[in-house]
DNA sequence: TATTACATAGTAACCATTATTGTTTAGTAG
DNA sequence: CTACTAAACAATAATGGTTACTATGTAATA
């Protein structure tokens, strides 16, 4: 509760109702909603949201590094409320996004690391996703062929 | 010539000069052109050319996996004439992309593998980007601060 | 209280991509 | 060579997530 408020305050952002009410309900999320999901979900206890004010918040979060901006290629952009650096994978039938334990995050630090020193780039930031099916996607399949 | 027109052949392609044109036009290139880009430099030799076509051109040749999609993010799609997994980096000032020889393709096998034990997906296709600032640009930005 | 900057809501515009339609061309069989 | 069938092409319209714009509201500062 106070915890959400304060992490936004620490940012030096405004910890307005919104914000809050959008922050906390991506946080316990673990389906990597996207804006139009999220909307949907607090238009419930926040009827005279804008979708637009969905969009400018979560980008506002992703740029105080509070979450993750999540491009997986399906058009709409999904939201991870956990920052820190890992991967994913998307099932290409139903369009779930599953979080990765691994490979860990100083394994990827250190992929990183080697395409910096290769590529004589600067590098900023790192994503690593896979695609496929996800378990149920494959038992639906298989039961209706 | 006649290579890139068998080529496409032997995917049970047929080819036509659109896609032959457009084939022999990606394949040199290392810049990892968007639609557009593509369309304008084909233009020059066949001016009756639609922007459709090079859409579906490019798409039968990623079906054929003859090329690769590549959604960096920046809203347009880049195509790359080499089909093999490869890591690439994002200029996120001029968006320029590049290709990485690290990590090795077996190197990206074995991450795919991974990360289908731990998830119990079946896994098809991986990508791995990094983001960052090119040699150039980071010149540019010291030499106009 | 006045000032200034940031947030929000609502609407309209943007733009890469996809769908649709009618036409043309290539491949194949008779 | 001609007819048939399926694929490819071109032109246009439509889609849909995202951004821009504008006006209104709200919070921090002096």
């Amino acid at each position: 509760m106070q915890d959400v408020s304060l992490a936004i305050k620490n940012k030096g952002l405004r910890a307005t109702p919104q914000r809050i009410a959008i922050y906390e309900a991506l946080l316990p999320r673990k389906d990597h909603p996207s804006v139009e999901m999220l909307y949907n979900e607090i238009r419930s206890r926040f009827p005279s949201i804008s979708l637009n004010t969905v969009y400018a918040t979560l980008e506002s979060l992703w740029h105080a590094e509070l979450i993750q901006r999540l491009d997986v290629g399906d058009g709409r952009i999904r939201y991870d409320g956990n920052p820190r650096m890992h991967a994913h994978v998307v099932c290409t039938s139903c369009l779930r996004v599953d979080d990765l334990p691994q490979p860990s995050e100083n394994t990827m630090l250190n992929l990183m690391r080697t395409a910096a020193d290769v590529s004589q780039y600067r590098i900023d930031a790192g994503k690593l996703l896979f695609y496929g099916q996800c378990k149920a996607c494959s038992a639906d399949e298989n039961a209706t062929p």
